[in-house]
DNA sequence: GCACCTTTCAAACACTTGTTTAAATTATTG
DNA sequence: CAATAATTTAAACAAGTGTTTGAAAGGTGC
């Protein structure tokens, strides 16, 4: 089989090392020797270390991105025509499912599933920065129609609790698949369970 | 007023800056220029800068676990005495009242609270593991009170669900008193509004 | 064939890192 | 006071970092 080429090479071992052992503790000599390639491609390729995790977050946030807009956008419009407010599972499900997705192994996307929960808190302020950059436009979505969800809620409640449970979710994401915390607990579940007890838990935690 | 001593000093200012910068971003030399004291101290009381990590952790998390395992426990007598199983809210308000505490300004932790929010998704191996060594032993024997409050559930399932609460309430350490994830969150929620909202939120989903 | 553009390569660059050393200073003890 | 121990200091160390350079190699079109 052909091997990708060195762009992509580069971009899927990056993936890879910094969901692992983080953005600043991956060096550029240990991603072009696990790729394969020389160590100044990067430089050539994307310009800077930096670069390259902006491409690393693109290649598979852009699209996710898209799902999550065009299904807020679609309960939105559901909400308008018929005239009441949309639900709250409705709406979580929205940004949970196709978040969750990466739970898949089958998507690929197992790395990157790794890397975005960590992103959200990872003490780089350029990994951060970068990450909240691409999700912030879809968080104030999420968060409207939350607030059009709970119209009784006050938008500091309904903002705070979005916070809990996207904490909920950035940890599942990075620990699920993995023993989860204290160990052993994906022997069980499958990974579509896990989905629904997570969306449940947010759920009834968002209404209650 | 007496400065505290070189140790207490470089703990402290170690503590602010792994916080907001992390442990790998964070060099011996800002700690010492900052702290006010000569690189070499580092080494000289602590042996390492991994050791200095251990130090700060310890610091505030010796206490902070022994007031948690205290509570468990009590909370474990109690239900023996009484023959009955445990109620959800009681054993989890044992870990997250003492644990979100931390946010209160005046307890000089302001720092620290950080640092433990990010510390359990922290990229850095070396962080991780120091921090969840420290905190392993409370999590199993949460885990084992939360199992006999839902005795209908599997172990699976509650640990699982425990999961989910502590992401929730790590990222509630990091992100409250900073103005939330988007910001202006906490204009008008007072810390004990936050605590009780957060601890509502997790019983919620944990009952659910 | 030649010319042109893209990509790869080894080497070096300037800089930062944690740690160590040995001398100088301060504190403590007999 | 003298002697011993504890601490602080400036300097150097070896190793690793991202980035740049200029030459070599590969590909494409005429």
């Amino acid at each position: 089989m052909a091997q990708p080429d060195t762009k992509t090479r580069i971009i899927s071992t990056a993936e890879e090392l910094f969901a692992l052992a983080g953005f600043h503790l991956t060096s550029l000599r240990t991603i072009t020797t696990q790729a394969g390639v020389n160590l100044a491609a990067v430089n050539y390729h994307f310009g800077s270390k930096e670069a390259l995790l902006e491409a690393v977050f693109d290649r598979h946030l852009i699209p996710l991105n898209d799902i999550r807009i065009k299904r807020l956008e679609g309960v939105a419009a559901q909400a308008k025509k018929s005239g009441r407010p949309p639900e709250v599972e409705g709406v979580l499900r929205c940004f949970t499912e196709p978040t969750l997705a990466l739970l898949h192994r089958d998507s690929g996307t197992g790395y990157f599933r790794m890397l975005v929960g960590r992103s959200l808190s990872d003490p780089d302020q350029t990994v951060r920065q970068l990450f909240l950059g691409r999700v912030s436009g879809v968080l104030e979505l999420l968060l409207d129609l939350l607030c059009q969800a709970l119209p009784h809620r006050s938008r500091e409640s309904v903002s705070l609790k979005l916070n809990f449970a996207l904490g909920a979710m950035s940890h599942t994401l990075i620990f699920q698949g993995q023993g989860g915390l204290l160990g052993g607990v994906d022997k069980g579940k499958s990974i579509d369970e896990v989905i629904e007890m997570l969306t449940n838990f947010i759920v009834k935690g968002m209404e209650g």
